[in-house]
DNA sequence: TATAAGGTCTCCCCTTACTGGAAGGTCAAG
DNA sequence: CTTGACCTTCCAGTAAGGGGAGACCTTATA
């Protein structure tokens, strides 16, 4: 099948799936006489998973050695247990931010009447003259 | 004072206030006669109100409106209290996606024995296997 | 005075994970 | 034969700077 076809299929857009193959995360699909890519139902099972793995915040790189796991099967599930806790690490942390900075911005909110005067509690503490 | 002492004091980089200059979300600093530029007490406050709206959330984009707010003295807190409940309305919807993710994943780990076996509940879901 | 260390300048490449677009080849329908 | 929908490659750009090269400038020290 043609790209547009596999990028339907897989929920990966034709540009993604060119440029997974440009870095080497997916092998160079094979061509049709006119030189198109062809894919098959492997090829789409194979960026069904990237764009799983993906939604599921994994990084690129994440997801390479999330297939090169997938494809060794000797490997230790503690491998892929690993590499998903520090995923979930790395959420976590990110999520802790922003709602300290969520948590922030509520209160300068709070504080401001946000009307017609120009008194802001918001812009006087940006400015550090609370 | 130099850049770097700028750098210090206000707590950005001077990396980045270069780059604020070239945006040109900042004036373009006065110039010493070596050509180095030179910055005062203000130029400093300017920069510290951009490092705590940064820190805050906001984009590039945002502080420059927050800026031009600051400067007008006669603008509406309705103003910027709008600014900043977007910027709470996208932090929050981040906070959403990325919890939703996160809790994806922990069920995923918590399913995974993570030993040496092979066997994997994570692989078999991104595989679609499960 | 020579020189070494360190600060500054501009400019360009690198990052993430793609998306958009231009220029040009291909294919099926009318 | 032409139109339109595909496909190809390559270039540019995104957010927000970081890193580093090569060239000046300044200051301290021997």
């Amino acid at each position: 099948m043609n790209i547009s076809q596999a990028a339907d299929q897989s929920g990966v857009s034709a540009k993604a799936i060119r440029y997974y193959e440009s870095i080497a995360l997916i092998q160079p699909a094979r061509r049709s006489g006119n030189g198109y890519r062809d894919f098959g139902a492997d090829d789409v099972h194979m960026l069904r998973f990237i764009a799983r793995a993906r939604g599921l915040g994994f990084s690129v790189a994440e997801v390479a050695d999330l297939l090169a796991l997938y494809r060794d099967k000797s490997r230790a599930s503690a491998q892929v247990r690993g590499l998903a806790a520090n995923a979930i690490g790395r959420i976590e942390d990110k999520i802790a931010e922003l709602r300290s900075i969520s948590t922030a911005l509520s209160e300068l909110v709070a504080r401001c009447h946000g009307d017609d005067r120009p008194d802001c509690p918001i812009l006087d503490d940006l400015a550090g003259t609370a």
